[in-house]
DNA sequence: GTGGAACTGATCGCGGGCGATATAATCTGC
DNA sequence: GCAGATTATATCGCCCGCGATCAGTTCCAC
């Protein structure tokens, strides 16, 4: 919105804007990697725990699971991440690095720190900002939740 | 990113988050018009300004043209938008508003207001992420520029 | 004017995101 | 121990978002 914007259409669209301009910015670093941004996220998180299983990933990266299965299925088919389904519950698919995977996940997690010296962004600028970011999202949740909540109790909608 | 996290994995993950937590916050007000929350950006930009052509709504939304192309067409099917070629130059299409586009687009510029309300932000905090997204967004676009400079000036990348 | 470069929008293909739905495994009440 | 609810994942369909490519228009050098 160039001009005359209303008010949060200016902090929304500026949060759509700015999340796809990083999106972009990041995609040339992955390139070199075959990783898209959620491939990455994915990568850093196992990077970080291995061992997960879908829906906890899942939580972890606000995603639904119907987004990551087939997500999940590429970065397995680049030999990256192997798929296991869990023993003590058969439900759940745990997710686990291979060697391969392994590397590229180090590789995934040198990323932020070249980004944030490319940017010459300052780190308390940085906690700032993200700490900011997490204030809006705990608002947004919570009424989400509500909304799910009220739904899930009959559906007497106000 | 639930646990230590790299610095700005959580500056451009929280962006990612933030952003798809407010397109969802969005779908139930947009839900009633049918609109997505892009089809809604464009509703609000022609509200601001009519017969805009595609490529001037790609620049001021930053989306490219062929993110637009087919979203026009769905919005042209919901009656809410004409698309007539320019007279003066007929590489351009330019993009109305219909007599019922116009009615949805007032109840679109309404909807900022209503959410700023919901979530008892305050307009100066709204103005200051807003800047802080915006100054973000620069230092991106700046590095975006100038690499697709340097492609542009024959292949010889550093 | 004419031919090639530059520009505008559209189409295609692929990878998200997600609502709705399906399927299988687990849990719970009885 | 068994029926029904709940949970975990997957599948389908639709709409973005964008790189690559194409077709039509305009611009510019000559």
């Amino acid at each position: 919105m160039a001009k005359s914007p209303t008010p949060d259409a200016m902090l929304c669209f500026n949060l759509y804007a700015a999340s796809h301009a990083f999106t972009r910015y990041y995609k040339r670093m992955l390139a070199p990697l075959g990783l898209t941004y959620p491939q990455y996220l994915v990568m850093l998180r196992l990077h970080e725990q291995d061992g997960l299983h879908v829906g906890s990933l899942a939580r972890d990266l606000c995603l639904e699971t119907n987004t990551l299965s087939p997500l999940l299925k590429r970065i397995e088919a680049l030999g990256l991440v192997r798929r296991a389904r869990s023993a003590e519950d058969e439900r759940r698919v745990d997710l686990f690095l291979t060697d391969k995977g392994r590397i590229a996940a180090a590789r995934c997690a040198e990323i932020p720190w070249q980004i944030v010296a490319e940017l010459g962004l300052e780190l308390p600028v940085v906690a700032e900002y993200s700490q900011m970011l997490l204030d809006l999202r705990a608002r947004l949740a919570a009424h989400d939740q509500s909304r799910k909540k009220a739904q899930k109790e009959g559906g007497q909608a106000s």
